[in-house]
DNA sequence: ATCGAGCATAAGGTGAGCTTACGCATAAGC
DNA sequence: GCTTATGCGTAAGCTCACCTTATGCTCGAT
């Protein structure tokens, strides 16, 4: 029979590409990790990777063992949800991982509301980047997750990552009076396409999120779509720091329509045709668990009357 | 994440019913099996046993969790046949279980078969009976079987094994000529009712197969399903003794079209409207495998052109 | 050319998991 | 009713699988 924990370890290398990487997420020593998967190998009779440089890449043989890893533990986690619904009462620490934007908006009154419910769990939020969420799941050092999408940034697919929707928001865009280079009109009407709202700001300085995010490449993208390269001059992820110096002139930014509770008085906000949807992530099979259903259903109740009604 | 190999256990413990059971089949020792589901409950958290009398059985949530480790091991098994595949040829060691009956009729024809196709495979042939297949496969002491069924003897469904069909005969009615309390008819025509076909014989002495067996089982209620009880008086389970029982006179038995190639010459056959359903069996997930999958191809072409054509 | 990253192997320590030994409870047998 | 056998659980000890440390090799980058 093989074992599933150097299957596990197979999975992780698929994922993150070196032994270094896999040891390091999984607390081992690269020595322990080759090891394993050596004797994998061996229970297996099929060489599994090969040597590329200095790293080592999966063979076929190996890249299809993989996808038999992955339905594997998703079962296994499944089957721990399970049991841990038959386990009376919902307690014990639950490892919340959330966006930085999620962190004042929604994960404060979902904490509360979840307390309120279940006095028996312990919470511990982290934040993390989207980008990593699945990897933290994988590795266990993540129960649930927020995490957000937006139009242009498709999500790439993963199967050992179940998620749910939570929230879906119309972006805004968020500009001054006063821009350097602003067009005459001030406020835009609703309803039009996203090239003729944004389409007067194209020669304007930008505010995006920092390079490499999923909000950073969004700005982007969306800026293309309505035909145009924007020349970004402001890289802040804060919400709040975007709309403060869209505010005094400093250029255009989007936010969230969450975010726009904060905006001071003069900053002029044009609703977009674009859309961030916020979804509550976990490992795949770890649906049904006691402790992450609640979660769900707290945030749910934190986001009403605007979440996205359940399935 | 639960360790499958005590999941395993917990799998066995709900088939066999006993600790000690499981061990005897797996060769540890009985402490062993007991250690190893005490740790896996204190994995679960749960209770997944509890004693009744000097045994142990399993909990609600024991009994959810042995579907999902069906699942779990179905998959795995699924993996090492692909993995099988990958390895190129076909070689090593089969395990072949089969049916008493098989063995001369089937068996022989299906290792030339086998032989000629792939040398290197080194087959191992068991004589085992139905009921012990599954056990067998799953404790890995066979990796095939040759079992069969019979009208009136349902196979009891069992999800960790998977069947293919190979061959469908009609039974025989076996007398002879002289037989004790015989009817005046001597040989009937077909296409008529069991119960008109055995009516006949209602009164004459029985041969069948031991009792516990299958064959035993669908030749009783074959006769109660022809509106009578047999007097039975000769238990054999080999078709060429029945045969010769039969002719000499001393009952009426019931013989697979295959073993008719055996009939003396005195003796009196009668197709029936009943049939025995002969099948490959091998570990759920494993029809895949290579070897098992030649086996199948072998003892299809060893049994045509009687053989049921694959689906 | 030098250095660092990444992987593999050798050697050694330690804990998980096995066996043996024993005790207890229950069911069966006389 | 007492004895016996069966089945399970715990205690103690041993062994080997698996991990760490140490070392070397290869490849790519500076």
């Amino acid at each position: 029979m093989l074992d599933v924990r150097r299957l596990h370890l197979l999975r992780e290398l698929d994922r993150r590409g070196t032994i270094a990487a896999v040891a390091e997420a999984l607390t081992f020593t690269a020595s322990a990790v080759s090891q394993q998967l050596s004797a994998l190998e061996r229970e297996a009779g099929v060489a599994l990777l090969e040597r590329s440089g200095r790293r080592v890449v999966l063979t076929p043989a190996g890249r299809t063992l993989v996808t038999h890893a992955d339905a594997v533990l998703e079962r296994l986690e499944l089957a721990v949800s399970e049991l841990a619904g038959a386990r009376e009462g919902i307690g014990g620490p639950l490892r919340i991982g959330t966006f930085p934007s999620g962190g004042p908006a929604i994960v404060p009154a979902t904490l509360a509301e979840l307390a309120q419910r279940h006095p028996a769990l312990e919470p511990m939020v982290q934040e993390i980047d989207s980008a990593r969420v699945s990897d933290g799941l994988r590795a266990g050092e993540l129960d649930v997750a927020l995490v957000h999408d937006y139009d242009f940034v498709p999500a790439s697919p993963d199967t050992t990552v179940d998620q749910v929707p939570l929230l879906e928001e119309p972006m805004y865009l968020a500009t001054g009076g006063t821009t350097d280079s602003a067009p005459a009109a001030g406020r835009v009407a609703r309803g039009e396409t996203l090239a003729e709202l944004l389409g007067p700001w194209a020669m304007s300085p930008w505010i995006t999120a920092r390079d490499g995010t999923t909000g950073h490449a969004m700005a982007v993208r969306a800026c293309l779509a309505a035909g145009f390269q924007p020349r970004i001059r402001h890289r802040v992820n804060d919400f709040r720091t975007v709309l403060a110096l869209a505010a005094i002139g400093q250029g255009a930014g989007f936010v969230p329509e969450m975010a726009t509770a904060y905006a001071p008085e003069d900053v002029v906000l044009t609703r977009l045709p674009l859309f961030r949807r916020s979804k509550i992530a976990f490992r795949a099979g770890g649906g049904t668990h006691p402790a992450i259903a609640a979660f769900v259903a707290a945030a749910r109740t934190a986001v009403a009357p605007r979440a996205v009604p359940p399935r």
